[in-house]
DNA sequence: CAGAAACGGGG
DNA sequence: GTGTACGTTTCTG
């Protein structure tokens, strides 16, 4: 059978000891699982002698399979081993003693997540619709499409994309709000007294145990307990068939917090598309609450992102980007508002639903964005709201070098000398700003000033040379410490950078030709995700724990942006401008002649 | 003063 | 989950 499906989210099961892809998908409003067991986890082996290291390898472990392959290794062709195993966990109990082998090399690739491998090399993007034919089948494992609203599918052929754009997600807001007179709530004595909702397709109330004045209880939605509070919560998912949940600091806040009453109360968050709980993702030290097939956004994390602020409360959240004040109940009195009833009450369930209604706000601005984003890198929403942005930047190059043939590097490790070499960089040059109020000032900047110097001075660590070589003018060599950098071939970061630049401008010509308000909407937001997703390369050089992570690269960036600042502010002064201030892509001048200080 | 611990967001 | 944030501020010995 064929459907047509948008892809939401993904992981793998175990069956009969080999791992199942599912893809957790709809198809309108019809839950579908696609389940592919085609696929096995790999690494690639790096050794001087393949065939010695074929024989070590079988008699020391238990593989599927061991093949000669033709990679790239920053450019350079070399046969490696990929070695196949039948589970992921395989891999990993046996990766540091596969790299401990007499005739191992190294190994390369043998940290990346299963199911981000399946969808780089099948190249099936998160959020976009696919063509999926396969068999249609009752049951598998806890998956049962009897007793389960979701349909099962076998798949039998490779996914396919589908022209058609997806449609529109329907997003849920939801907010809590507790009685806790002691601090800090807690959730073991402090009860839940209001659920807000709010979402994209008309859903605005507050859940509570109790109601506001007559005249305005048009958006209070009472029940008898909080336990009532709860289920008519999970109801309201189950029932709307909701693709994107999100909340403001949910990971940390709300979700706990739900979840531990819920356990005090008895009742099941089974929430997930499959009917599954709701479950915690360990991410460092922090955790990120997880829905199968339901994706869970915490906008807390992605404003941090989005914007640079000294705090990101809701409510300056909300004024950077509205221009306009949420209604505030402090903290430590919402149980005062709460017991004391009356005008405070009504207060309460009025910040109860603003708290709620400016959080979907905030989603609807913000989630175009990253919903191009998670195609344009793809993987799945919920890890691409979480990432930082280098992290984004090095998941896009890893699939990129999947499809260029290379085998990644591994990453470094942010050892001291990675770590002080990282601070050591100088970075971008600030000239103070001048004291005063300044009138008629002009205003100059590079665009892309970082991703433009990476492109044409062909910045990649597998075009470096930190020798002496015998041409010079074949190389573009750095300001200030010399670095070199072979004009030719392009880069592998420079040759990526150039293609999503080129694919930019592709999407501004098609946003010009179009006269459809909503395509142009829609390309604009693409054409942004690609910009951020460029600008965000110099990092990925910068930063130690990254896998591309290159401080002479970074250095020779910095150089050459300061060189072009400076050359620049030194040229409109020939003119007869003065910069009063400066900051490394760009300077303000006021038009006056040179004064005694120069 | 250096290294450890806390903090952010949320109520 | 083929895993273990992060950068900055405040506290403590």
């Amino acid at each position: 059978m064929q459907r047509n499906v948008v892809i939401l989210d993904i992981d793998y099961v175990t069956y009969e000891n080999k791992p199942v892809i599912r893809l957790f998908s709809k198809d309108g409003d019809k839950n579908i699982i696609l389940l592919d067991d085609t696929f096995e986890p790999y690494l690639y082996v790096m050794a001087d002698d393949l065939d010695k290291c074929i024989d070590e390898i079988q008699n020391n472990f238990d593989v599927v399979c061991i093949e000669k392959v033709n990679k790239k290794d920053f450019q350079i062709e070399k046969e490696f081993l990929k070695v196949t195993f039948n589970h992921p966990q395989e891999l990993a109990k046996n990766r540091d003693a596969l790299r401990d082998l007499e005739s191992v090399v190294q190994i390369r690739e043998f940290d990346i997540p299963f199911y981000r491998r399946y969808l780089m090399d099948r190249d099936v993007i998160p959020m976009t619709e696919v063509v999926a034919i396969g068999d249609k089948i009752d049951s598998f494992l806890d998956l049962d499409s009897n007793k389960q609203d979701i349909e099962i599918i076998k798949l039998t052929d490779e996914l396919k994309r589908s022209p058609d754009y997806p449609r529109e997600f329907r997003i849920l807001s939801f907010d809590l709000e507790v009685r806790n007179p002691h601090g800090m709530p807690n959730s073991e004595i402090d009860e839940i007294i209001m659920i807000g909702v709010s979402s994209n397709f008309g859903i605005n109330q507050v859940i509570s145990t109790k109601t506001n004045s007559d005249c305005r209880d048009d958006f209070v939605n009472q029940m008898n307990s909080e336990k009532e509070m709860i289920e008519e919560f999970v109801k309201i998912i189950k029932e709307n068939n909701i693709d994107i949940i999100v909340g403001y600091n949910s990971d940390n806040f709300d979700f706990p917090y739900l979840k531990d009453r819920a356990k005090i109360l008895g009742i099941d968050l089974d929430i997930g598309m499959d009917g599954s709980d709701i479950r915690f993702i360990r991410r460092g030290y922090a955790n990120a609450a997880s829905f199968k097939g339901l994706i869970h956004v915490d906008l807390y994390l992605v404003m941090r992102r989005y914007m640079t602020l000294e705090r990101y409360t809701l409510e300056r959240v909300y004024y950077e980007l509205f221009g306009e004040e949420k209604i505030d109940v402090p903290g430590d009195r919402i149980w005062e508002f709460w017991d004391n009833g009356g005008e405070e009450l009504d207060n309460l369930f009025d910040y109860s639903l603003d708290d709620v209604v400016s959080t979907l706000k905030i989603a609807e601005q913000t989630l175009p964005l990253n919903l191009e984003l998670t195609r344009i890198i793809g993987q799945p929403l919920f890890d691409v709201s979480r990432m930082a942005t280098g992290q984004q930047a090095e998941w896009f190059l890893v699939k990129q070098a999947y499809f260029d043939n290379e085998v990644v590097p591994n990453k470094q490790g942010a050892n001291f000398a990675n770590r002080a070499a990282a601070e050591d960089n100088e970075g971008g040059y600030v000239r103070e700003p001048e004291k005063g109020l300044h009138e008629n000032l002009v205003q100059f900047d590079f665009r892309s000033l970082y991703p433009s110097i990476i492109i044409s001075k062909n910045i990649s660590p597998d075009v470096m040379y930190l020798g002496d070589v015998d041409n010079e003018e074949d190389y573009n060599i750095s300001p200030e410490h010399g670095l070199k950098f072979k004009k030719e071939p392009q880069g592998f970061i420079p040759s990526v950078i150039d293609k999503i630049l080129q694919e930019r401008f592709r999407i501004k010509r098609e946003m010009k030709a179009s006269d459809d308000d909503t395509e142009k909407k829609a390309l604009n937001v693409q054409q942004q995700a690609i910009k951020r997703l460029a600008n965000t390369m110099y990092g990925i050089y910068g930063f130690p724990r990254f896998r591309w992570y290159s401080f002479e690269c970074a250095k020779a960036i910095t150089s050459w942006g300061r060189q072009y600042i400076k050359s620049s502010i030194k040229k409109a002064e020939e003119y007869g401008f003065y910069a009063i201030y400066a900051d490394t892509d760009g300077f303000y001048a006021k038009y006056k002649k040179k004064d005694k200080r120069n």
